[in-house]
RNA sequence: GCCCGGGUGGCGGAACUGGUAGACGCGUCGGACUCAAAAUCCGAUUCUGGUGACAGAGUGCGAGUUCGAGUCUCGCCCCGGGCACCA
């Protein structure tokens, strides 16, 4: 073998040696099968470090997984529908069809450069007519059972440029190119029905072992099911010629005594009747419109309300209450009007204390006196107190008694609600898939039929500037009605890039079926293991769970969720910030992997942090990763020098000792890799043990020459899946025929595990104080015993009375003086 | 504003179920090899005191539970992710 490890000529060896075999195609078997997926990425251009880090974390899992003997799918391809193909477009004048097509050839040639076990014959791309087809066609099907809609909705207007914008494109409330600002504008979208499965959702969650807690809590905080009780609140008067009373949905009836105003969203039709005839309302009405629809902006501006002249009327004490037109209720969630508690809600009592309203605390604290409003709203449950006739009841008791009362009244209901909204899926952008709709004057909204489908993009376009151009191509939009076959016009608007995302894990199964997926999904889905950005632990990962649902609704999958286990990675920084062009802090992989190769870019990427948690760059520490290869690679040419030799089955002594730590060190990594994916604690055990190779004797003798052998051959082997191009070689050169990848997963002896000693911790009042050697079978006696025979115990007890003495069996011993 | 994470040496991180804080790597310092340098190898490296054995302090801040807390509880501070049209 070489002396000294080339890697540029061994990685380009290794990856023929693979495509001769081809190695990663794989079909249906008999084999336990495990599908391996992460995210697909978006072609920006070429990959940047965190692509490589996600990639890496799937390939070491996928390679693990194929040489614990099961059937491995690992596929790639393409999120291709997007924003910035649209601004690439509109800066260099290229059809974003073009740029996307060849970001796509740079980045998959990348991704073949650093190794991916990926089966490149199923490759997808999402702005393929053969791909985007079958989401219509799923569209089309789900408008026919009616789970599919349409209505008007907010987005954010340029009045400059005359175009929507998306939220990442409205900075300060303003446009991000024409610096407008940008109003709330009401247009007819699509929407999905994802409340209709939001129980499901919500409880599915508790079937996902393998998932995080972190993400499966913000799932269901996401859906926020809660249940309440809606009740309406009488108008006073009918003199704003509305005679509908306001309907408000609160979770906390036991707090209704205190209700002392309501607040109604700016677009609340009792707030625009009023504003036709009242001018300085109606100038409220815009400022609140202003600044985008994004809530976090909708959230964090001052509270400010606008008073009506219209009251309504408490329906319990028949008070009449005040009612304000707010910037803080949106007309998007529940009903658009809240009652306002000031007492018991922290966001109603600064309302209530900027505009000088009265706070009533009607919920008693510990001592049974009403909770302190004076500072902040008191919002813990408690008794009612300052309630009539509700006075003394718990939380339970009075929820039940109001509830009870009103709905006997008809003027309240008990009501399950979601936070979570409807899914919108129009967008008003070029590079996207079609929606399969045509507008006819006679029949409305008619889908497209199956045979119609696909409804192609036109490719050879560039958008010029703001706005899609889809609605400007009389050859795109002219078209007969599939209905009455009059003249009609095709939709404009594409599909939020999200529908892209929320099925391609299926389709891999089976990438050239002719229907949206075929009965090859059965087999592999679900996916066993997804890996992905914890940035996508909400949008994606709860609409890709929804169309999983939809897919088996309509009978075309069977699994109920589409990914067993989830792994979120963490972001990739350098000087603490995340890595991005307008920081200017990136790091270029394909630099590193031409000056290192793939090997050391794979094993840095999974040593300098455990996968979930962010990693931050440091080039000594790629370096680091390099020097180890070298020094693995010259720790197997001294030992291929003194002989290859049949690896040890058992050893004494000396070699007994190394032998021990080389099954201890085969133990701890496979559970690292394979239960907790701490890859950084696997790859930190394996240099141990080559730490521990690098002092033995040479040449050896023949028992620890064949113990050498055995580690060697486990650590090659351990390594495989993070560098397997050089450990290829290696497996080689240590005698073995065959792709390393299909060599099997080492196993610990348990035989050579055994000790006869254990090293104990001795404490005194919980300071350690000493370390005793005991028989690994020494009883509880025997081991306090030799602790209190060490010296510096000795010292630490003298003359105090032993009061407790703690015995952990296999670790330490506290005597409590 | 709301939801979810994170905070440990000079740096990245380890400590998995409440039981030796700092594994492994980087950096730094010292040594070997060399005419010299690079590479490589050996040793030291949380801080303070001490020649030393050892002692004291120490896991963002402040309380608490426990024989024992980086780990659990409560209250703060700071950083990151998400908030429905970035993907």
């Amino acid at each position: 073998m070489d002396r000294s490890y080339r890697f540029a000529d061994i990685e380009v060896d290794v990856q023929q040696r693979w495509i001769d075999a081809d190695a990663f195609r794989v079909a249906r078997d008999e084999r336990e099968k495990f599908y391996c997926l992460s995210m697909f990425p978006y072609p920006s251009g070429k990959l940047h470090m965190g692509h490589v880090r996600n990639y890496t974390i799937g390939d070491v899992i996928a390679r693990y997984q194929r040489m614990c003997g099961k059937n491995v799918l690992q596929p790639m391809g393409w999120d291709a529908f997007g924003l910035p193909a649209e601004n690439a477009a509109i800066k260099n004048g290229v059809p974003p069809a073009k740029w996307t097509r060849e970001n796509i050839a740079a980045m998959r040639a990348q991704l073949k450069q650093l190794g991916f076990a990926y089966d490149w014959s199923r490759e997808i791309a999402t702005c393929d007519a053969a791909y985007y087809r079958w989401e219509q066609w799923l569209f089309t099907k789900l408008f026919e059972k009616g789970l599919v809609y349409r209505r008007e909705s907010v987005v954010n207007w340029d009045p400059v440029d005359q175009t929507v914008l998306a939220n990442e494109q409205v900075v300060d409330g303003r446009g991000w190119r024409s610096g407008a600002i940008v109003e709330q504008r009401a247009i007819p979208q699509w929407f999905a029905r994802i409340t209709d499965y939001a129980d499901e959702l919500l409880d599915d969650l508790d079937k996902l072992d393998g998932w995080p807690d972190a993400v499966k809590t913000m799932q269901a905080n996401w859906i926020g099911r809660s249940t309440g009780l809606e009740i309406d609140f009488a108008l006073a008067d009918s003199t704003a010629g509305q005679d509908e009373p306001l309907t408000v949905y609160t979770t906390r009836p036991d707090t209704l005594h205190g209700a002392t105003y309501m607040a109604l969203a700016a677009d609340h039709p009792l707030v625009a009747a009023a504003a036709d005839t009242d001018a300085e309302l109606a100038a409220f009405v815009e400022e609140c419109r202003a600044g985008g629809t994004a809530e976090a902006g909708l959230e964090t501006r001052d509270k400010k309300g606008y008073r009506l002249s219209v009251e309504a009327i408490h329906p319990l004490s028949g008070e009449k209450l005040p009612i304000f037109a707010a910037n803080f209720v949106l007309m998007g969630y529940g009903t658009g009007a809240v009652m306002s508690v000031p007492a018991h809600d922290q966001r109603d009592w600064e309302f209530a204390k900027a505009y000088d309203l009265p706070i009533v605390s009607v919920i008693a604290d510990d001592s049974g006196a009403p909770g302190d409003v004076g500072e902040s709203a008191f919002v813990d449950k408690g008794v009612l107190v300052n309630s009539g006739a509700d006075d003394g009841k718990d939380f339970e008791t009075a929820f039940n008694d109001i509830a009870d009362r009103l709905e006997a009244r008809g003027v309240a209901r008990r009501k399950t609600q979601y936070r979570l909204r409807d899914w919108g899926l129009s967008r008003q952008r070029y590079w996207g898939a079609p929606i399969p709709i045509i507008h006819c004057d006679d029949c409305g909204p008619v889908p497209v039929p199956e045979a119609d489908l696909p409804v192609v993009l036109p490719e050879d376009v560039t958008p010029e500037g703001a706005g899609s151009p889809l609605p400007n191509m009389p050859e795109f939009v002219n078209c007969d009605c599939p209905t009455c076959g009059k003249a009609a016009k095709r939709e404009t608007d594409t599909f939020d890039t999200f529908m892209e995302s929320s099925w391609y894990f299926a389709r891999f199964t089976c990438p050239d079926a002719d229907s949206m997926i075929d009965d090859r999904a059965h087999y592999w889905m679900p996916v066993d293991q997804y890996v992905g950005g914890v940035e996508h632990a909400i949008l994606h990962l709860l609409y890709a769970r929804f169309f999983q649902k939809l897919m088996r609704d309509v009978g075309l999958a069977k699994a109920d969720e589409p990914f067993a286990a989830l792994l979120t990675q963490g972001m990739v920084l350098k000087d603490g910030a995340k890595m991005s062009k307008s920081k200017g802090n990136t790091v270029d992989p394909q630099a590193l992997i031409e000056r290192y190769g793939a090997d050391t870019v794979r094993l840095f990427s999974m040593f300098a942090a455990p996968p979930d948690q962010s990693l931050e760059w440091s080039d000594a520490g790629v370096e680091g990763a390099h020097r180890f290869l070298h020094r693995l690679w010259r720790l197997v040419v001294t030992h291929v020098e003194a002989g290859v030799v049949a690896p040890a089955t058992r050893a004494q002594g000396e070699a007994g000792e190394l032998r021990r730590k080389l099954h201890e060190t085969i133990a701890k990594v496979g559970d690292d890799v394979g239960r907790r994916h701490t890859f950084n604690t696997a790859v930190a055990a394996i240099m141990e043990l080559a730490n521990a190779l690098g002092r033995v004797a040479n040449p050896p003798a023949a028992a620890m020459q064949a113990v050498r052998q055995e580690a060697l051959e486990a650590i090659v082997r351990m390594l495989a899946p993070i560098t397997p191009h050089a450990g290829d070689v290696l497996w080689r050169a240590l005698g073995r025929d065959g792709l390393l990848m299909d060599a099997a997963w080492p196993r610990p002896d348990e035989a050579a595990l055994v000790r006869d000693t254990l090293t104990l911790v001795v404490q005194v009042n919980g300071k350690v104080r000493a370390r005793i050697d005991v028989p690994a079978d020494a009883d509880r006696d025997t081991v306090a015993e030799t602790a209190l025979a060490e010296p510096n115990v000795v010292r630490h007890i003298e003359g105090k009375d032993l009061r407790k003495t703690i015995v952990v069996p296999g670790k330490l011993v506290n005597l409590v003086v």
